[in-house]
DNA sequence: GTAGTCACG
DNA sequence: ACGTACGTGACTACA
């Protein structure tokens, strides 16, 4: 057998993975869909070849001869999606990367190119492959030369193969008369004209009864039916144009050696680099074996030995600094993993005469001791600790987060391929779904557990460096680290929740819903599943023919601000909207809360700190941050929430801190000002923006100003304010440029900060925590606009996230410090809430205010409302 | 697993 | 012309 050689059509290829896979962006904005299907496509090809040679041809933008014969060649086609476009170059730099040549020639098409070198290979002795899209390719196939076409389906990608034989069997013709049959035919995607009235059927039967145009022209008269033989005699010329248009020219004038083709690596460090940028997760665990990256596990050792172990953790803690890591499994602990060199790499289980306790209790001395330790997601392990020195701490999950913090996980292999560029296996590969809970194989645990040590010790360096170049070390020391000790105290604490009463506003609940269901079904006239968006949808907008609003991906929409507008239309509407507020709170906050109370009769919710793209913490298992307070009847659920015996809420919020912070970090003379004169923020507004004195201003121009304010904060739009007042774009426009022109400094900042952002890429808040904003660097008006409003929203939402933080830290800090049995348990973006031990409360108060209010230096105060309570409900 | 909806700041 | 306010998490339905 001889040797093989693969050639891929690089468009036609990227066309086809272009609209064969959805759209993919990378968090620079850059879509990538196309240059991801193509190498899947072209791994798939390699694999199954195994050839010795790879090339891929692309055309270039220069006219070709084709352009020369015939004016209108490809004049019309459609032009290439800009989305596709931007791709071009990816996929050549991809090529590049991997060492594979691109065949490329001015005025010639790859179509050209492909055919030249397939016939010169083939008269080499050699195999060829050709891969492509276009089915003109079929002309070059041969004993030899294989046309390879990949077909994107539901099930994947299946790829048809044509020799000579299959040519024939599918096509009834020669690969060659293939040229013959669009002649005749045409190819509306080549723009070769082809003959009117001759479809692919007469065209195939005309050819494979004379074999050629030339000869059914000869024979003109014999041919059937009447209109084609009209339509060959009138248009022949034509059909001579387009056989030579489409005819492949295997004599291209191309330089191509091929010992430059010789199937190299593929997987080169560049190719690495690339991918990584493109955000290929999939595509990089191709390149895991090669190279130096996986020889650290060589150096892998597991201790269960004793004296072993504690030799290690002397020599440890002389270290310049260490990587460790509590391996858990649920509750109980697995081991650890430690490690402070390229060899010195452990994974200590917890057997035999080395406790859980034991290690715990090791780590807690070293973190003494050492001059520096770095770990992954320090708050999981903290329950198993007792105390240690914080100061040279590093949770490098919370720093990778603060370096992008739009990343949806934050693990060992993540962080060691994005900081370290490294590939290694994760923890879901080596131990399975379980995790370290579940794992058996000993060998796969240990490996697991090293690999986390090692990334924890090896990836200090490179992020602290890149903290310290972000400016976000400060942030990451003074902030972040901080707040993992704090959080992890208000976990610990909990809410008390009264498990009875919660119950019971259940059942309460219960009853209501029941009569709604029945008086729904009564005038929707028969039952269906009220909570089903698609079922609802087509009762209201079929059966009862509503008039429909917004449409989703799917139907209908049913959402509540499209329903409220057909209330009055049909009363069912409002039962449906009554229901779904009713079922909501049942089984969101009545069951679901009932779920979540622990033995001590408290809920002891999570808080994330890696989650959100601006800075905000979030709360899940519960998510104790969007408990109801809007509508009555949700309020009452607060009620449920209550201090132990002995111990009264002080709840404390701040009031417009997003307002405030964006006033003060714009330096806008005249808001900074209303905020140093009034009380009522949005009445003063009202009352500059409008000219009218302040005592003057109506309700409605209040609440009209307000949700201007509003909408600065969220970054205005036109629409966005028109919606939220109901009233046309026209005036909603109108009420900004009026704010704007009252308040000159918001808009330069907002025009500043989304002019820096779109330089730089990122906007940052007042404490340098960074948002990255890929967003601005796409095309499409959508997402530009998407990205201008969170560039505009980013810093302010950001640095008042960055404030409450300082303050929580402080507040808790200072409840310790002073001895208080007092705590902060929750914290709702802008509010804090202290379960205080009664006889404390004043000072709990002053503790509050102080801290909140000094959290920041700004040149506008920070305001503070704080209600007492002997419920959640009370102290608001 | 995704989409739709809705609770909060 | 395009068609959304910014940031989250939980629940239900449905493929």
């Amino acid at each position: 057998m001889g040797e093989k050689i693969v050639l891929i059509d690089g468009h036609s290829i990227l066309n086809r993975a272009f609209y064969g896979v959805p759209d993919l962006t990378n968090s620079e904005g850059l879509h990538t869909n196309a240059v991801y299907g193509f190498l899947n496509i072209m791994f798939k090809i390699l694999e199954e070849e195994k050839p010795d040679y790879l090339a891929v041809a692309f055309d270039l933008k220069a006219p070709t001869f084709r352009h020369k014969m015939y004016a209108e060649y490809k004049g019309t086609r459609k032009p290439m999606p800009q989305e596709l476009h931007q791709q071009v170059p990816v996929i050549q730099d991809m090529l590049r990367a991997m060492e594979i040549p691109l065949l490329m020639l001015e005025g010639y098409e790859a179509d050209d190119l492909l055919g030249t070198v397939s016939k010169r290979m083939e008269q080499e002795g050699l195999e060829v492959c050709v891969v492509s899209g276009d089915r003109d390719l079929l002309q070059l196939a041969t004993e030899h030369i294989m046309i390879r076409i990949p077909k994107t389906k539901r099930t994947g990608t299946e790829i048809e193969n044509y020799h000579t034989a299959d040519v024939l069997e599918k096509y009834q013709v020669t690969p060659l008369q293939i040229i013959d049959l669009k002649a005749l035919m045409g190819d509306a995607s080549d723009n070769i004209p082809g003959i009117p009235g001759v479809g692919e059927k007469t065209a195939t039967k005309i050819i494979a009864a004379y074999g050629s145009i030339e000869n059914a022209y000869a024979h003109v008269e014999e041919i059937k039916p009447n209109k084609a033989k009209e339509s060959l005699r009138e248009h022949y010329a034509l059909a001579q144009l387009s056989k030579e248009l489409a005819t492949i020219n295997i004599e291209a004038p191309l330089e191509f050696e091929l010992e430059e083709a010789s199937m190299g690596v593929l997987y080169t460090e560049e190719a690495f680099e690339l991918c990584k940028r493109l955000e290929f997760k999939n595509m990089l665990s191709r390149f895991e074996c090669q190279g130096p990256v996986n020889r650290v596990s060589e150096n892998f050792r597991k201790v269960s030995d004793l004296a072993e172990a504690e030799k290690i953790f002397e020599t440890a803690a002389k270290a310049a600094h260490v990587g460790f890591e509590l391996i858990l499994a649920g509750k109980r602990v697995r081991g650890c993993a430690l490690c402070f060199s390229e060899e010195d790499i452990y994974f200590i289980p917890a057997e035999g005469f080395i406790s859980g306790a034991y290690l715990c209790g090791k780590i807690d001395m070293l973190l003494n001791e050492t001059a520096a330790a770095s770990t992954l997601d320090l708050k999981a392990q903290l329950p198993f600790f007792a105390n240690h020195a914080r100061e040279k701490l590093y949770d490098l999950a919370l720093a990778a987060y603060l370096l992008n913090p739009l990343k949806d996980k934050y693990t060992y292999e993540d962080v060691a391929k994005e900081h370290m560029s490294m590939m290694i296996p994760s923890q879901e590969e080596l131990l399975g779904r379980k995790g370290f809970e579940g794992a058996e194989d000993e060998k796969a645990v240990s490996d697991c557990a090293c690999y986390i040590g090692y990334v924890a010790w090896a990836a200090l360096e490179p992020m602290q460096k890149k903290l310290l170049d972000t400016g976000m070390d400060t942030l990451f020391r003074e902030i972040e680290m901080p707040l993992v000790y704090t959080l992890h105290d208000m976990e610990r604490e909990g809410i008390r929740v009264e498990a009875a009463a919660l119950k019971q506003y259940g059942e309460q609940l219960i009853g209501r819903i029941g009569e709604l269901e029945t008086e729904i079904y009564a005038m929707a006239g028969e039952t269906f599943n009220i909570n089903s968006p698609k079922q609802l949808g087509v009762i209201l907008f079929e059966k009862l023919k509503l008039p429909y609003g917004k449409k989703t991906k799917t139907g209908y929409s049913t959402a509540a601000d499209v329903l409220e507008k057909l209330a009055d239309e049909a009363p069912v509407v409002s039962r449906i909207l009554e229901y779904r507020q009713l079922t909501k709170l049942k089984s969101t906050y009545a069951d679901g809360l009932a779920n979540y109370i622990a033995e001590d009769g408290r809920i002891h919710s999570t808080f994330k700190q890696t989650i959100t793209a601006t800075g905000r913490i979030s709360s899940t298992e519960p998510n104790l941050q969007n408990i109801p307070i809007r509508m009555e009847l949700g309020r009452l659920i607060r009620k449920v929430f209550i201090p132990k015996d002995g111990y009264v809420f002080v709840d404390a919020d701040y009031s417009q801190i997003e307002l405030r912070v964006l006033a003060a970090i714009s330096g806008d003379e005249t808001l900074i000002h209303a905020y140093r004169e009034a009380q009522d923020i949005h009445r003063i507004t009202a009352s500059q923006v409008f000219h009218i004195p302040f005592d003057e201003v109506t309700d409605l121009q209040r609440r009209n100003a307000k949700a201007v304010n509003f909408g600065i904060v969220y970054g205005i739009s036109s629409f966005g304010l028109s919606q939220d007042l109901s009233i046309t774009r026209k005036e909603a426009a109108q009420y900004i440029e009026k704010y704007f022109e009252t308040y000159p400094g918001i808009k330069k900042f907002l025009d500043d900060t989304v002019e820096n952002a779109k330089k730089e890429g990122y906007v940052t808040t007042l404490f340098g925590r960074r948002r990255p904003m890929p967003e601005l660097k796409a095309g499409n008006f959508m997402q530009r606009s998407f990205g201008e409003r969170v560039a505009m929203n980013a810093p302010i939402q950001g640095t008042a996230a960055d404030i409450i933080k300082i303050a929580m830290i402080r507040v808790n800090d200072r409840l310790k410090a002073e001895n208080l049995k007092s705590r902060l348990i929750l914290q709702v973006h802008d509010e804090l809430l202290i379960e205080a031990e009664e006889s404390e409360t004043d000072e709990v108060k002053r503790i509050l205010l102080e801290e909140m209010q000094g959290a920041a230096e700004l040149s506008v105060k920070l305001e503070i409302d704080m209600h007492t309570g002997k419920s959640w409900y009370e102290a608001k």
